[in-house]
RNA sequence: GGGCGUUUAGCUCAGCAGUAGAGCGUUUCGUUGACAUCGAAAAGGUCGGAGGUUCAACUCCUCCAACGCCCACCA
């Protein structure tokens, strides 16, 4: 313990306040018996590396949001977890293996690299762990849950085959994202988009002149698609068909007329790809067309592309544009044209779509919720997963804020499609699905085959043995799915897998749905939106009822943090440098929810705040030592109690005054999610009334006998009520200041002063 | 193409109807007990621009500009 030196050095105080809190067990509800339910998970950290500050902020808030319940008598439970964010992870470790070794995943077996994989992730959530312990988060550690342990791989399980038995998860042949690189698809959501410049080519075909920025894709196209409505083509009738010379010779062309078509783009006819482009694909299965695969699963052209077949896409450009061009088919090309690029966010791979079988979640079909505790949504009701969605924000059992992401989240629901959720890597959950004499990896090597081909495959598969389940289905012949789940399948568990469902725990039902959802506003849509996706539809529950989203921490350039820019910034480092206590009060003091630059400065005035709390303390204890020896509960507020209010100084009065408000102020502050206000209000108090004024005239007040004895208690009264006030943001100083009161109790479990 | 956010002191940000605030930085002064990680004082802003509502606007409304973010099947 730190003696009352000068100076607060929070490297003396804060491991030991930790073990103190551990050793009462307080974080853990099972030792309270009364008090209504409050319950947060902390958004299960990925273990692809260490906690940045962005997390520090999260932990920050949500641990105020806990502490302050805590302390008003709730039940209060908060869980810690990890999350393996499989492609993540896996491309991770993937890029270090070959930064290293020169390694790739081929050159080893599954299970080989599988165990690579954990292994980093087991490091890794040590490191976070620990982190998480040193940012002063009040979990129960005793129910710490990874989101690919034992218990959350049951409820995984379980989750997929009820999905699968209600059919509202179903494995379809379908476009998908995928990823060359990686050799996976991933979802919609994790794609991100970047700026390409290239050039715009304006080939021949037939009698049109179509543009494209992608000539290696062209070789199948036999499709040329016109909007009907345009006049220049009036002339030309919808199925159609056309002889036109093309890149390998002469093909026969089917004229479509399609709405999608813009007019005033290029020459306002192009030629599709439908295996290969979104709006290709939708355009052929509206109008019934061949679907024939041009490019191979690595990016490669397959032997369509004739004398080109084998050679990867990203290198063939050229070459093919220098063929048409001696054919005669090239008749423009327009420099400097920008245009989009899918990447994979989590791999970077350019993405190259491909038709593949998968898994989806259907978003769009109505099923039976048997069980509903939804407001609004009887039990047996027939909904979408998509209505339940909506009901749930629109009536107001979600509150999210701020409000403005309510917009933004019917606008995503809105858009939603199917979610794809297999994935072709090796960490994460296994899809709990067996087959018997199939070729369920129908799309491999099977491009070369003609489309007929294909179908009839498909169409067998279909006649072939599934099985869904827990445990591996009985008798011989079966192999399970080679694929895993996207890692956002078992983190829109996370409110109740937790808590342990599939089993009807205690737990289940005391807590659940939890109480807030606090988390950054990045991942609404992969997170947020899942877990009500999957709490609504399997357990006819919402997950919780308030979303709170703060904004992203940014380094001092504004530049969001990232591993590649060098920009992260390590809240160890911080901490060790002002303290956990000045990291978390800085980080929550001005922010109102919008992202927020960080800046040392800002850290290192709260460092001094935290100082300036020390020397307050250390003048009220020295000069209250004889009343502190009484150790009398609540001594201040009983003689206070008693005394007539003309006994009381003018300085007395008024402190008691600002006292009051600030108490009611941040009580308000803090329920409604204004941190900021909150935290300006307790540092506006202690430093420019307590300490400015109070102490102050406390001094010429002690020296006058009279008014010793008030104002001893007084003094000693201002500084518990602000270390209430101030312990869920600074728990580690005032915890210790606390310890310094003799007061033999915590101050963790102290009640929150009432207004 | 839609939607959203930001624009307030040199820097990072609060405030959001009633004569402009904080932290850091800057300038001047202050050596004996709570604190120099301090105290006292000071400089510094026509609150992005233009209209409007109002007794009164940084705060509400409209338009514009710059920057940023999200969503979208423009080849």
């Amino acid at each position: 313990m730190q003696e009352l030196s000068k100076t607060y050095d929070h490297t003396l105080v804060e491991k030991d306040i930790n073990a103190k809190w551990e050793q009462a067990q307080i974080f853990n509800p099972d030792q309270q018996k009364s008090g209504a339910p409050f319950c947060m998970v902390l958004p299960p950290a990925n273990v692809t590396g260490v906690l940045h500050i962005g997390h520090a902020l999260t932990v920050a808030i949500q641990d105020i949001i806990i502490r302050f319940r805590r302390m008003q008598g709730f039940r209060v439970l908060h869980i810690p977890g990890t999350d393996h964010a499989a492609i993540a992870t896996q491309a991770k470790v993937e890029a270090e293996l070959y930064k290293k070794e020169k390694k790739t995943q081929r050159d080893f077996s599954r299970e080989e690299f599988l165990k690579l994989v954990e292994q980093y992730a087991a490091n890794s959530q040590a490191t976070i762990l620990n982190q998480l312990q040193q940012l002063g988060a009040s979990v129960d550690w005793s129910r710490l849950a990874y989101t690919l342990d034992d218990k959350r791989t049951l409820a995984v399980q379980t989750a997929f085959k009820r999905l699968f038995e209600l059919e509202l998860i179903y494995r379809g042949s379908r476009l998908v994202n995928w990823d060359p690189k990686l050799q996976t698809n991933v979802s919609d959501d994790e794609i991100e988009w970047k700026e390409e410049t290239t050039n715009f080519y304006y080939f021949k075909y037939g009698p049109f002149i179509i543009g494209t920025t992608r000539p290696e894709t062209k070789f199948g196209d036999k499709y040329v698609v016109m909007n009907p409505k345009d006049s220049r083509y009036f002339s030309y009738k919808h199925g159609q068909k056309i002889e036109v010379e093309w890149i390998n010779g002469s093909i026969t062309a089917t004229i479509i007329k399609d709405d999608v078509i813009d007019m005033e783009f290029g020459t306002g006819v192009m030629t599709i790809t439908p295996a290969h482009d979104a709006t290709d694909y939708d355009i052929a299965k509206r109008h019934g067309l061949d679907i024939e695969p041009v490019i191979d699963l690595r990016g490669c052209l397959l032997p369509i592309a004739g004398e080109f077949a084998g050679q990867h896409i990203s290198k063939v450009r050229s070459a093919i544009v220098e063929k048409m061009q001696k054919k005669g088919l090239l008749t423009r090309v327009e420099p400097n044209y920008i245009h989009r690029i899918a990447v994979n966010s989590r791999g970077a791979g350019i993405i190259e779509p491909q038709i593949r079988e998968q898994w989806f979640i259907a978003v769009d079909k109505p099923f039976r919720l048997a069980h509903s505790e939804i407001a609004g949504i009887p039990s047996g009701a027939e909904k979408t997963l998509k209505q339940l969605m909506r009901h749930v924000v629109e009536s107001g059992q979600i509150k999210i804020i701020p409000a403005r992401f309510v917009k933004t989240y019917f606008h995503w629901i809105d858009n939603l499609r199917d979610w794809c959720i297999s994935r072709q890597i090796v960490f994460g959950h296994k899809i709990p699905v067996w087959y018997r004499n199939v070729n369920y990896e129908l799309g491999i090597g099977n491009y070369g085959k003609k489309n007929q081909e294909i179908n009839e495959l498909r169409n067998q598969e279909n006649k072939d043995e599934i099985y869904v389940g827990i445990e591996a289905p009985k008798g011989n012949g079966w192999t399970q799915d080679a694929d895993t789940l996207d890692t956002w399948f078992s983190s829109g568990l996370w409110t109740f897998s937790t808590l342990g469902w599939p089993e009807n725990t205690a737990d289940l039902k005391l807590f659940h749905p939890n109480a807030v959802m606090e988390t950054g506003y990045d991942i609404l849509f992969f997170w947020v939106a899942r877990m009500i996706l999957m709490s609504c539809g399997l357990l006819g529950q919402i997950p919780f009822q308030t979303v709170y989203l703060h904004g992203l921490v940014r380094d001092a350039e504004r530049q969001k943090m990232s591993k590649s820019k060098g920009n992260i910034i390590d809240p160890l480092d911080v901490m060790n440098k002002y303290g956990t206590d000045a990291l978390r009060f800085a980080l929550v003091h001005t922010t109102g929810g919008t992202d927020m630059a960080f800046t040392e400065d800002r850290v290192k005035g709260m460092k001094y705040f935290a100082n300036k709390l020390w020397n307050v303390s250390r003048f009220i204890i020295s000069n209250t030592l004889d009343a502190l020896a009484k150790n009398e509960q609540n001594q201040e507020q009983n003689a206070l109690a008693n005394k007539p209010a003309n006994a009381l100084t003018t300085a007395d009065q008024q402190i008691m005054e600002k006292l009051k408000t600030v108490t009611a102020e941040m009580t308000r502050d803090i329920e409604n999610f204004r941190f900021n206000s909150a935290s300006q209000a307790i540092y506006q108090f202690v430093w420019h009334e307590l300490a400015d004024k109070y102490i102050e005239a406390s001094k010429a007040q002690l020296k006058d006998e009279a008014l010793a004895d008030n104002t001893k208690h007084l003094l000693l009264y201002c500084l518990k009520q602000s270390l209430k006030l101030l312990h869920p943001f600074m728990p580690f100083i005032t915890e210790h200041i606390w310890g310094l009161l003799q007061t033999n109790t915590l101050l963790v479990i102290e009640q929150w002063p009432k207004e």
